[in-house]
DNA sequence: TATAATTTTTAGACTAATCTAAAAATATAT
DNA sequence: ATATATTTTTAGATTAGTCTAAAAATTATA
């Protein structure tokens, strides 16, 4: 068994390796983490060792299958708890993280999957992230964001690039949530800040930061 | 905030302490733990220094007012967790243990309390133990088992007393679970084994080891 | 009540995960 | 191509929790 701290190394390679090309660099894993390059180097021999990475010296690091197949039972178990807690316990998508950092550990695959039949299977999590099937297979959206649409172009609220409180707070008060259809009314040129409707109704201002951290899916 | 290690002490002090008058001894928690005499030490030291427990050199431990508070909020957590797995996840109640006692040390009153009206305030656990309220308080079970009832009493399973795999697996073999009604017709006197009516229908035999672990609430 | 047996504590060592500071390797810039 | 900056690794120390072996305290026994 690998212990919570050798899991989310292996969880912080997983998702920096899906962003870049070729290996993944001590001091990205270090930041994502919040801990010291050092202790990356410590603990990526660790995970060298229990073949669960492949890794040589100053060449950065990648997942070996059992590191990937790992790593993504974890993601599937984080966005699963995630659904339960929004779905079944009333929790707000802005409350939900730090409690799925802890039970995505706790390793049972008959959980899993019966907290999966339980949810009925569900696609996405509450941020719109895919959720990983029984056989790791995920379905990732395709990478459109809201800032990437022109005037009168329009599109439905299929997920969030930013996952911060703050975030998912402030979209929570201007009703924009997942689902939501954003039709693009006017865009300033000087910083790329937008005017856009919800649902056909209600009109909004929305910056730049905020519109590229959307993940849109087109309509029309 | 306080390691799984400790918590998992304090809750191994509160249940002995339950059992027993005076402080509970060294080798009774390292037994419990399946850990060493020495290591119990030098973690008393540490809750005591936490205020957690009471503790003089070779006089036993007992737990501050905290520490029991921290105790009895984990064994509420740990059997409302049963009570999803069994209710929720379909789990069997020989099943359940072991994920409780990983998912018991998520600490969040929220999640907790949330969780808690999901399933509907239940008042007792797969096994029949009292789930402590929101404020601690736990309504014990009269001490009675089967093994103290006489021929022709009667009396309904409220709880076990034995919580082993093997004992509970045996006791749904037996289509004997919590609710089921029972009536003494015959005890051997050389092993004090009985002879018993499940529901007023089908007889069995069991032995006095399995008897006195049931716990029974007398009727008529 | 002295002696033996048991329990508990201490002393010192080990592992996992972390850190700081310094050294080594790689990348960048003139 | 050489010097400079950056990244990565190493060396050595620290903390939490554990262990074995030995010492100290308590309890039981003769």
């Amino acid at each position: 068994m690998n212990s919570f701290t050798e899991e989310n190394y292996l969880k912080a390679i997983f998702k920096l390796g899906n962003k870049t090309e070729g290996g993944v660099s001590t001091n990205s894993i270090a930041e994502s983490l919040e801990t010291k390059a050092s202790s990356v180097t410590d603990m990526i021999k660790k995970l060298s060792d229990k073949k669960l990475v492949n890794y040589k010296k100053y060449q950065g690091v990648t997942l070996t299958e059992t590191g990937k197949k790992i790593a993504v039972s974890i993601i599937r178990n984080h966005r699963l708890w995630e659904v339960f807690l929004v779905e079944k316990l009333n929790f707000k998508w802005d409350e939900v993280h730090d409690l799925a950092e802890d039970l995505e550990h706790i390793q049972s695959e008959k959980l899993t999957d019966q907290l999966d039949a339980f949810l009925e299977f569900p696609k996405y999590d509450p941020h719109g992230d895919p959720i990983p099937d029984k056989d790791g297979n995920i379905h990732q959206h395709q990478n459109i964001t809201l800032a990437d649409l022109n005037i009168n172009e329009q599109g439905v609220v299929v997920g969030v690039k930013e996952h911060s409180k703050s975030y998912l707070n402030y979209l929570e008060n201007i009703n924009l949530v997942l689902g939501t259809e954003i039709k693009v009314i006017e865009i300033v040129d000087f910083d790329r800040s937008m005017t856009i409707t919800l649902n056909t109704a209600s009109e909004v201002n929305i910056s730049n930061q905020a519109s590229k951290n959307l993940i849109i899916k087109k309509t029309n």
